[in-house]
DNA sequence: TTATACCCGACTAAAATAATCGTATTAATT
DNA sequence: AATTAATACGATTATTTTAGTCGGGTATAA
């Protein structure tokens, strides 16, 4: 309940660790083996996270990726619904498709805490984690 | 990611349903079939929280469940806990047994956002959900 | 030309969540 | 006393979500 992906984790984890590496490509494998994450897994990440032009790859020998600039900027909401999609802590927040419509009792109050959990994650950059 | 479960969400429901009606009890049944929510489900839901003195049961023809005093001032967070367990983002906030250990370069930021989120639920009480 | 590293889709495994079933017990009603 | 409507509760199954693996491809430095 109410948990992060580890997907989340190893991306955060990978952000920072390649952060502090500066302007240096790091491989897939350097994180995976100094963080003891699947390294696959975590490469996948790595490459949706290129996509969402958050990261830069370099192929071949002496290749890897490094963070671009400005990434520490966005917000946690942000990065965490490019990576997982909305955040809900009810699935009535995401797709409003529930059985229940307009007689469920408690969907105003749900909805509040929701918007609640979603400005702390506003609140909080990216850069505040990996930096 | 960062769902509350059904369970909670049904019990959540039914809360509110049996507070709106007094002193009466309602079966299982009724708010079932009112919510469209699986009943042996539901009945197990309100069994734990008659355990934990939330509720209090009658058996028998006409017997049900109806809500103890008191209840709505118990935090959101207490009653999550009760239910479910305790609450973290990620496992290390909970088990401590991460393989990571002092090699986590994101512990400790993301053990702020769970307190931070921890500290939202401490403010709402289960009664601004359910009166 | 070889080794290293990214790219990417398909697949499988594991864990968490949700739901069901069967049997027993209780108590109001007839 | 029998019937019926309800809770009690453990065991089991089903579903969904999350996590992880595999295989074949492409790029590039040495």
């Amino acid at each position: 309940m109410l948990k992060l992906t580890r997907k989340l984790e190893y991306a955060l984890i990978a952000l920072r660790h390649m952060q502090d590496k500066g302007d240096t490509f790091i491989s897939a494998k350097e994180i995976a083996d100094m963080y003891l994450i699947p390294q696959e897994l975590l490469a996948k990440t790595l490459q949706q996270m290129v996509k969402l032009n958050y990261i830069k790859a370099a192929q071949g020998p002496h290749g890897g990726y490094r963070v671009r600039k400005g990434l520490t900027e966005i917000s946690m909401t942000q990065f965490m619904e490019d990576l997982e999609g909305p955040i809900g802590i009810v699935d009535c927040n995401i797709n409003a498709e529930c059985i229940q419509l307009d007689n469920c009792n408690i969907r105003l109050p749900i909805k509040k805490i929701n918007n609640n959990i979603r400005a702390i994650f506003n609140e909080i950059r990216v850069g505040d984690i990996t930096s």
